[in-house]
DNA sequence: AATGAATGAGGCTTCATTCAT
DNA sequence: AATGAATGAAGCCTCATTCAT
């Protein structure tokens, strides 16, 4: 059972990455934002790397989490992907800061954003595989998978991200419904 | 005319911003790429903000000048839009430095990010008008013109990172051409 | 009960402060000087100026101090004033560093030069009301106090620095007195 | 004849050394200030340094010069001294920049401080001399010449700073006659 | 005589990390 | 397990001075 303490840690590095980026977070705000010192972080984590590293990993499995309840609940191949562009638009929606981290963070050699970028690898991948399986059926025209994936991928992190950063309020169901059918459709009429 | 002094400048810029990323990137290192002495960047900008502001408008520049050309060169709207998203891959294939820095500096709130992130505005901006006009002709199916445009910027940006960072080497025009076909029709097959 | 480190600090920035000025004193040698790291000192202080405030706070409370005990020795007007003028030059005498800034360092409009400008009025404050009373009582003829105050702070702190600063060994106790007299019976012989 | 440009350059000196100190001045300022390039400055003076001490001498030699003509205006010594003292307080409310120089940039082991303490040095030893007349005339009771006159210079100087700063509106008459006559006659009541 | 672009040493400050308690 | 005072390397920026024109 983890410690109380590391959640609220977790948590509040979660906010302060997301505000500041990972280079301007500062390691005294996290703590202060969890309400504890400052070595109890570098009790529980290696360093600041480490921290962001966990927090990562926690963010997606938990997105991982919501796909595989949305993959259960559809056979159909477009209906799945329906499915997973759904529940990552309104999860990047429900966790505005780790979509800016999303694409804030993942690209550069240091070790974190590769280890991000694998994550984020993951994520696609998981997309690809739905694809994969749609064009062999014939449901989806696509030539490459995983080409198709991160644009996918791309197309609603940064749809949802615009809308957020626009200043006006965001009217959630239809931003939604938007991006998910044009990410499936295209923006072509149908014949 | 600007000095060559100052072309060296933002040319160091571009490489270390992009190779660092703003916050890691030091004034040194692009002093040094640049054969300058430190101080001649702060003869000449504000400060590293300022240069990076400056880097971020000069890019941005050219890639709308690259657009306009490609205005020129089509009257009907899909093929318009299609000539932009090319522009838009290549560009970001030839200036992937650029490209990292698209998705990983224009969100937050320090003013070098708003700067940055109302040009990425613009950026959309141009890529919605062509779509609105289309939309008006009945070539595109779309709602939100301004959310299909920044789905689109999206999909190509993370298309061509997601590629670059994936190791092997890139076929460029198979991946231009895939993210075009893509990006206009979707992925569902044609009637 | 203030860290001793913090103590040793003060210390450290009242002698580079008074030796070299506000300007060019370095928070490298106030640092070595005092025996602790660089950090250390941002660590219990916001900063050069911060630090600069804290120790004239601390040095003009001592001096204040002194004051009291002055005070209470005597309850004859013309005695208090006195005993003030003679307190203020013991003190200068024996804080000749702090003489310097208190030239130095109290004109100007910079934050730190008008928090050091409040305290320097308090110290004339707590004069002009020695006069005032005196002169309600009939012992002194003066029109304004407040100015009679800034003169007689004046005359005792430069009195002492031209002295301090002629190069020659200073014999203290004459020129206390002689400050003493001068500055409350003036240079006229008595009628 | 002293090229009207060098006139500009210590005009400009004048204001922006009374207005930053020494330390903060910035030769950018003042070629600015002067309507000159930077480089004129170094090819009339060595530097900074020079800059000032050549400022310093000119109006020194100003004040010298009023002294000299109130010194011909009386031949009592009392009287005398009351026209440098009011001389000196006029020139110090007319010329505010300088006092705050005077009291500000004199003290210290920089070459410049003390080029400046032997200019001081030279004004406190004009007073001296007129001192050292009225005692050897019975007209002054003093017991070091030397310390009453830096006594004097310092009590006319933090008297008209005091009165500069406080912020209201400063009646330059009133002043210079309470300046003058506590200067000469102290505060005590005569019998 | 005058210019102003260029220089680079030097200083303040930040902040991740450590460690004695 | 937890603390927080202390550290010091690292980086941004300033500005007096130089020198080619």
């Amino acid at each position: 059972m983890r410690s109380d303490r590391i959640a609220r840690i977790l948590e509040a590095a979660a906010a302060v990455f997301a505000e500041c980026g990972f280079e301007r977070a500062k390691m005294d705000d996290i703590a202060e934002r969890a309400g504890v010192a400052k070595g109890t972080i570098y009790y529980h984590f290696q360093g600041k790397d480490d921290l962001f590293c966990a927090l990562i990993a926690d963010v997606v499995q938990r997105l991982m989490d919501r796909w595989d309840e949305a993959a259960r609940a559809a056979s159909d191949p477009v209906e799945r992907l329906r499915h997973r562009i759904e529940a990552l638009a309104r999860f990047l929606l429900a966790n505005r800061r780790f979509a800016v981290m999303l694409l804030a963070e993942a690209w550069g050699n240091e070790t974190r954003q590769q280890v991000f970028r694998a994550h984020v690898r993951e994520l696609i991948g998981a997309l690809e595989r739905v694809i994969r399986e749609g064009a062999e059926a014939g449901a989806f025209a696509v030539r490459e998978a995983d080409t198709a994936a991160a644009a996918l991928f791309g197309a609603v992190s940064v749809a949802v991200l615009h809308a957020v950063f626009a200043g006006e309020p965001v009217d959630e169901e239809r931003l939604v419904a938007q991006i998910v059918d044009q990410a499936v459709q295209g923006i072509l009429p149908r014949g």
